[in-house]
DNA sequence: TAGATTGTTAATCGATTAACAATC
DNA sequence: TAGATTGTTAATCGATTAACAATC
């Protein structure tokens, strides 16, 4: 038996906010243990990341009683259920779809590896990377999505090709019956609502970044000159 | 004279969800604007990105007000307001750190180019990268930021460097004044408040998804047994 | 015990959606 | 004009923070 502290009582899905919020304490909290601490408090995991020990605490409540009054959370025991909670408590089996620059790189990135993410299959459309390996797995068409996922189960598709093909792609992931897609191409997906999609658009993120260093009440640009002259004004 | 249309009184920073929003919007009124649209309405906007028509008015008035009643919203007009009030009406010089598998992946990312994001200065650590060249760019030591920097204008950073250095490397990228870093190391990184910085984990994504996929209403995993199997249940 | 810290309720704050007068 | 659509106000909804009794 795991554990004698109650659980929830609904289950109403997390929103959205709070699930990356509990990714960034499960991150934490294996820098904490690594460290050799033992324990932490709503309100060192918070500082740690910029966050409201109020917010850590109610986060973690909406999964379950996991803290000790007086004490804390006991790290190694809260990294078990968090990694449960997340549903990264075992092995999730992936496809690759896309080996430009950032699918090769994708495939090679340790860290999925070690948070139970395994690439297990590769596809392109490329009839020079078709048949070829890429670390030791081969590529397949990708029109042979459906066929391959039939013979070994695939839970999640990282889609990395691009945004023209992109939805072609991600009809063609749900005809194979793939209930994930991990998407960094940058388009809108239509998918039945059966399907998860997560959007990653890396240009997004730097224009982002750009709107905050321009906005930032730092009173950036230093030399106000700087970009005026590169518009000719 | 650019155009007769009200700027918004207040100065006030857009909230993050705002800045998302709208950078999706900029993404399809693009699409629509090749496809040969001259002017969308806010619901026909928000359908192609699954966003309420009325946020979509809502976060455009922020900035201005950019619509005609009746009519709905020019797009060559609406898409060169958004570049403006986004800040990528302009060219941005980006220094990129860390030529790892994902480093080089976004060294040859098109998209960046074609958003204004232009990579200008290489650094890495490896003294096998190190005076080598990437795509005809220099590779310099990490320490060299600050001399690189002052001879040329770099205005953001992209920081993909190991966790375990990523905050000494951020030390040294707020040294030189670069005041925007991009980082997908999966780490939290402490800066003083002139610098800006955006988060980019691709563990966190992903896990996220399986979240969904987790707990998505569709009664995944289709198989019960699929995954109870593989923790041995 | 006294001090520390949780889980949770209540208060605050902010974001989303609905509704509609103004306007083309 | 009649129909369409904006910008904006008011209403709703949800998320964050403060406060504190319960508990170790």
């Amino acid at each position: 038996m795991k554990d004698s502290r109650r659980e929830p009582a609904g289950d109403k899905l997390a929103p959205k906010a709070v699930v990356n919020r509990v990714c960034l304490y499960l991150r934490q909290l294996e820098v904490f243990q690594r460290q050799g601490e033992t324990t932490v408090s709503s309100s060192q995991l918070g500082a740690a990341l910029g966050i409201n020990d109020a917010q850590v605490r109610k986060d973690l409540a909406f999964f379950g009683q996991f803290g000790y009054p007086g004490i804390g959370y006991r790290i190694d025991g809260l990294i078990g259920e968090l990694r449960r909670v997340l549903g990264i408590d075992r092995d999730w089996p992936i496809a690759l779809i896309g080996l430009g620059n950032l699918g090769r790189a994708l495939l090679k990135y340790k860290h999925f590896r070690r948070r139970g993410f395994q690439i297990v299959a590769l596809f392109d459309n490329d009839p020079h990377k078709v048949g070829h390996t890429f670390d030791g797995l081969p590529v397949h068409q990708i029109d042979k999505l459906a066929e391959v996922a039939s013979t070994r189960t695939i839970n999640l598709a990282v889609l990395s090709v691009p945004a023209d093909v992109a939805q072609i792609v991600a009809d063609q992931i749900v005809a194979a019956g793939i209930p994930g897609i991990l998407n960094f191409a940058p388009t809108t997906l239509t998918v039945p609502p059966s399907v998860s999609v997560v959007a990653v658009d890396l240009s997004v993120q730097l224009e982002h970044l750009a709107y905050k260093v321009l906005n930032s009440q730092s009173g950036f640009p230093a030399p106000a000159s700087l970009f005026d002259e590169a518009n000719g004004r």
